[in-house]
DNA sequence: ATTATCTATAGATCTATAGATAATGC
DNA sequence: ATTATCTATAGATCTATAGATAATGC
């Protein structure tokens, strides 16, 4: 691996396992093997590293919210199925993040430091994108029903939703393809979808997702 | 407030806004208005002080886990209504939560230091209520269906669900009870129960959840 | 006596930069 | 020339403890 590559996948390990401020650069450049001020010759600091690790972890997600919402204009695919890809997709990255890189997203720092303000508009985007598609999904169904979430409510429930993966890999759990379906059929119950309206959306997603990865 | 409180208050809001590692000693005594040193009469150091606040945070749910399952057994109350009982009463209890202390629990050194393993232990005790009780609520009506989550994935779908109160706290939402029964309708619908039973147990909480509170 | 608070400080870090040296690529 | 790496260090913290002093309660 390269040595910028390797900075990267040993700081993600340690601010996942100490979190920001609790490691310092000293540790990260003992852990890949150079000295601290060698460090700077790669990135603006701890900060630089975290705010690059932080746009790996959504970047891939949130670039393909378009995708998503174009297949549905393409394929005629409903909200339901949108939904559906939406979330797998996201589970999917979070599973493969090396490192666990998801649980970054917590570190209080994120959400104080200039440096990560594209990090923050970029996640803001994908919460904006769940609350209009599940909004969407809820519409289809959820007509005179009670204790139905509004848009903001809706969008931070599903995003905590598919948070889930990350809770799961810390402990340990390998993340399935199973896990992909039930988080997704979750999601959509969450958005008050039946089950029949669930089993279709799931068979409809296997034959739409390979041109989204 | 005695030093004490206001050492717990002041503590709180600086570690949920920069952390624990992110905060210094010194810090917290500027912000109470005594010298640092002062600090260590009261408390353990920084770790005394985040290992009580964590207590703090879960200690309400988890005494009213036992309270709730009892009501099952002398009311006849099924686990629809128990499991909404426990999402109101976990809801309401990070609503109130001083600093939105709820974030704390999220800090990386709560999962690695050996002074937050009391906390630790009761977690997973409010988890496995989540699990045990969320898989009796799906076992009311999902026989036969697909995409459902096993007990361990249940657990940490609905402790999930529920902390998304404190996403919305930390955005300056407000916790209406509005919020409070749509997220416990959430938590049921993630555990297959349908809008009847979700009326049906709504309607029954409102008349027993003041004997818990 | 006990509790609360202070001053002072040991000893151990931290980050970021300056500036030297070596290796690489045109 | 540029890129990669190093040594050395300025300057600023940090936490925790020792030990003094003042206030409180029996």
């Amino acid at each position: 691996m390269e040595p910028r590559e390797e900075i990267l996948d040993v700081t993600a390990r340690l601010f996942v396992e100490r979190g920001f401020a609790g490691t310092s650069t000293r540790e990260i450049a003992e852990a890949v093997g150079v000295r601290q001020a060698s460090l700077y010759h790669y990135f603006a600091g701890k900060e630089g590293i975290l705010a690059e690790l932080l746009q790996r972890s959504i970047r891939p997600t949130v670039d393909k919210i378009e995708k998503v919402e174009a297949l549905g204009a393409e394929t005629g695919a409903g909200p339901d199925v949108l939904l559906n890809l939406l979330v797998v997709l996201d589970v999917r990255t979070l599973a493969r993040a090396p490192r666990n890189a998801g649980v970054l997203t917590r570190l209080p720092e994120v959400e104080r430091k200039e440096a990560f303000e594209p990090f923050r508009v970029a996640r803001d985007e994908l919460e904006a994108a769940y609350a209009r598609i599940g909004e969407e999904v809820r519409a289809v169904g959820g007509a005179g029903v009670n204790y139905v979430p509004d848009g903001t409510l809706l969008g931070k429930q599903l995003l905590q939703q598919v948070e889930v993966v990350i809770g799961m890999r810390s402990e340990g759990h390998p993340i399935s393809s199973s896990i992909e379906s039930i988080v997704a059929a979750s999601c959509l119950r969450i958005c008050l979808a039946d089950q029949t309206r669930i089993d279709e959306a799931a068979s409809r997603v296997a034959d739409l997702i390979w041109a989204l990865e």
